[in-house]
RNA sequence: GGAGGGAUACCGAAGCGGUCAAACGGGGCAGACUGUAAAUCUGCUGGCUUAAGCCUUCGGAGGUUCGAAUCCUCCUCCCUCCA
C-alpha cells in the first residue's frame, strides 16, 4: 500500500474527539497520529457488532459515523461481525439464555449488515471482517491460554457482572470469556483504536491488557455515547423493541421518532442523526426560545428519513404521519385481507383475529369494549356485533390498524 | 459433598388450603385530551365464533384433599454459606 497523507494531528484530533464520550488514552491516540502521518501508514479502526439481531439501529449510528469520520481522514477502518460469540449464544444481561444461532442465520445477519452499514459507510474504503475467521481456529489449549491472561476479580469489575454476582442472578463461566474472545480479535487485527457505546467500555480495555500479552501494542479505545430508545429512558436496543431500525419502513422510522419524548429531541438530533455542532446549538436554541417542540421533532423526523433512506421517502412519510395522526385520517392504501367464514356470519372479535389485527378473540373484544374498533368509520360498540359472509368492509383498530375485510362463505 | 433459601403471567414482585385467572409496579394496548405515535388523565392487560359458561396457567412429574399457586414425594434449574 502506497504511503500516505494525512491531515495534521490537530485536525484530525478535534474531528476525532466530537461527540466521543471518552479516548483513553489520549496521549497515545497523539504518539499514534504522529507516527502515522510520519509513516504515512493509516491506523487500524476497529468496531465490532454482533450479529445475533438482522437489524442495526439509530443506536448504533454513533459508533458507525465515528468509523465514517476515520475514513475520511484516511484511515483503515474495519467492520468487526461477531460471527464467532452470535454463534455460541450470549445470554448476558436480563434475557434469558438466548437460542444460539445457526451458522447459517449468523451468515443471513451479516448479509443484511452489508446493506445497512454502508448507509452510513463508505463501502470501498471499509473492511468487513468476521472473528470467526481467527476464533473458529481456536483449540481448547488455545482458550486455557487466553483465559489465565485474565483474573475473576478483574473480571467482576465489570459493572454488568458485578450487579449480577451481588443481585445473586447467574453469571455463565463463558460470559467471561467474552471480553476475552472480543480482546483477541484486537491482537489478531491488531487494531490500534477500537470503538464502542460507552458500555462496551470495559471490554475495550480488556482487550489492551490482552494485546499487551500477545505482543502487540494495545489500542486507544473511543467511546461514544449511549442513545435512549423511543422509550426515552432505556437504551436502544432490539430486545427491549424501543429501537429505529435504519432500514424500517420510511413511515415506521418517521413515526417512531415522532413518538420519543420531547426531551430527547437534542439528544437524537445529535447522535441519532449526527448533526453538526452548529445545527445542534441552533436546535438548543429553538427549543429555549419557545418553539413547539413538535415542529423540531418533525424536522428531525423527516431528515431522519432522509439521511437513512431518501428526501423523497422523507416527504412521503412525513405526508403519512399528518393523514394518520393529525388529520385522523385513513391511509391511501389499506391491506385487503380476505376471510372464509364457515357460518352465514361471524362476530367481529373472532373476524379480527382471523385478520391477523389481533392476536386473540379475547383481545379484540377487549378493544370493542374500549371503543377502539370501526367499520366504515363507524365505532363498533356491541362486542358480539355479527358480520355477514358477502361483505365487505373498511375496519380500523386502534390509531394504526386498518384493513379491508372481505367475507367469503 | 454438606446445610439453607428460591423458581408465580411480557418483566419485577405479592400470595402460603377455598372468597385466585392470581394483589401491586413496570411495560404494552385502548380511550379522552392534545402540540405528535410527546406529556397528562382514565380504563384494559390468559384463551374460547360471546360465554352470570367452559378450558388452560403459578419450574416438571406424581400424590394427599370435597377443594392445591398454596400441603407431601421425586426431579430439573438458580442463589447463599461451609468443604
Amino acid at each position: 500500500m502506497a504511503a500516505q497523507t494525512f491531515p495534521p494531528v490537530d485536525e484530525q484530533l478535534a474531528k476525532i474527539r466530537r461527540d466521543a464520550d471518552e479516548i483513553l488514552p489520549e496521549d497515545e491516540l497523539v504518539a499514534k497520529l504522529e507516527r502515522s502521518l510520519e509513516s504515512g501508514r493509516p491506523l487500524i479502526v476497529k468496531c465490532g457488532y454482533d450479529p445475533t439481531r438482522p437489524d442495526l439501529h439509530l443506536g448504533h449510528t454513533p459508533t458507525l459515523r465515528k468509523l465514517r469520520d476515520f475514513q475520511e481522514l484516511g484511515h483503515d477502518v474495519t467492520f468487526l461481525i461477531g460471527s464467532f460469540t452470535a454463534l455460541i449464544g450470549d445470554p448476558s444481561g436480563r434475557s434469558a439464555t438466548r437460542p444460539p444461532l445457526s451458522r447459517e442465520e449468523v451468515d443471513a445477519n451479516a448479509e443484511t449488515f452489508r446493506d445497512q452499514v454502508f448507509r452510513v459507510l463508505d463501502p470501498d474504503l471499509t473492511t468487513i471482517r468476521y472473528n470467526s475467521e481467527w476464533l473458529d481456529e481456536f483449540k481448547f489449549e488455545d482458550v486455557l491460554k487466553l483465559a489465565a491472561k485474565y483474573t475473576v476479580a478483574r473480571m467482576l469489575e465489570r459493572d454488568d457482572f458485578r450487579k449480577r454476582f451481588t443481585a445473586e442472578t447467574p453469571i455463565s463461566i463463558h460470559e467471561f470469556l467474552y471480553p476475552l474472545a472480543q480482546g483477541y480479535d484486537s491482537v489478531a487485527l491488531e487494531a490500534d483504536v477500537e470503538l464502542g457505546g460507552t458500555d462496551q467500555k470495559f471490554n475495550l480495555l480488556v482487550a489492551r491488557d490482552i494485546q499487551r500479552e500477545f505482543g502487540v501494542e494495545p489500542q486507544v479505545i473511543l467511546t461514544l455515547p449511549m442513545l435512549e430508545g423511543t422509550d426515552g429512558v432505556q437504551k436502544m436496543s432490539k430486545s427491549l423493541d424501543n429501537y429505529i431500525g435504519l432500514t424500517e419502513p420510511p413511515e415506521e422510522v418517521y413515526g417512531k421518532t415522532m413518538s420519543i419524548p420531547d426531551e430527547l429531541i437534542v439528544k437524537y438530533f445529535r447522535y441519532g442523526l449526527g448533526a453538526s455542532p452548529d445545527d445542534v446549538a441552533a436546535v438548543q436554541k429553538q427549543l429555549a426560545a419557545g418553539a413547539n417542540p413538535r415542529d423540531l421533532k418533525r424536522e428531525l423526523a423527516r431528515s431522519i428519513v432522509a439521511t437513512y433512506h431518501d428526501a423523497e421517502a422523507a416527504e412521503a412519510a412525513e405526508a403519512h404521519f399528518d393523514k394518520l395522526f393529525v388529520h385522523r385520517e385513513t391511509p391511501d392504501e389499506v391491506p385487503e385481507i380476505t376471510i372464509q367464514l364457515t357460518e352465514e356470519d361471524a362476530p367481529i372479535a373472532w373476524l379480527l383475529k382471523a385478520a391477523g389485527l389481533v392476536s386473540s378473540t379475547t383481545e379484540g373484544q377487549r378493544l370493542v369494549v374500549q371503543g377502539g374498533v370501526s367499520i366504515d368509520d363507524e365505532r363498533v360498540e356491541d362486542p358480539a356485533h355479527r358480520l355477514a359472509a358477502g361483505s365487505t368492509v373498511f375496519v380500523k383498530v386502534g390509531k394504526r390498524r386498518f384493513a379491508r375485510l372481505v367475507l367469503e362463505r
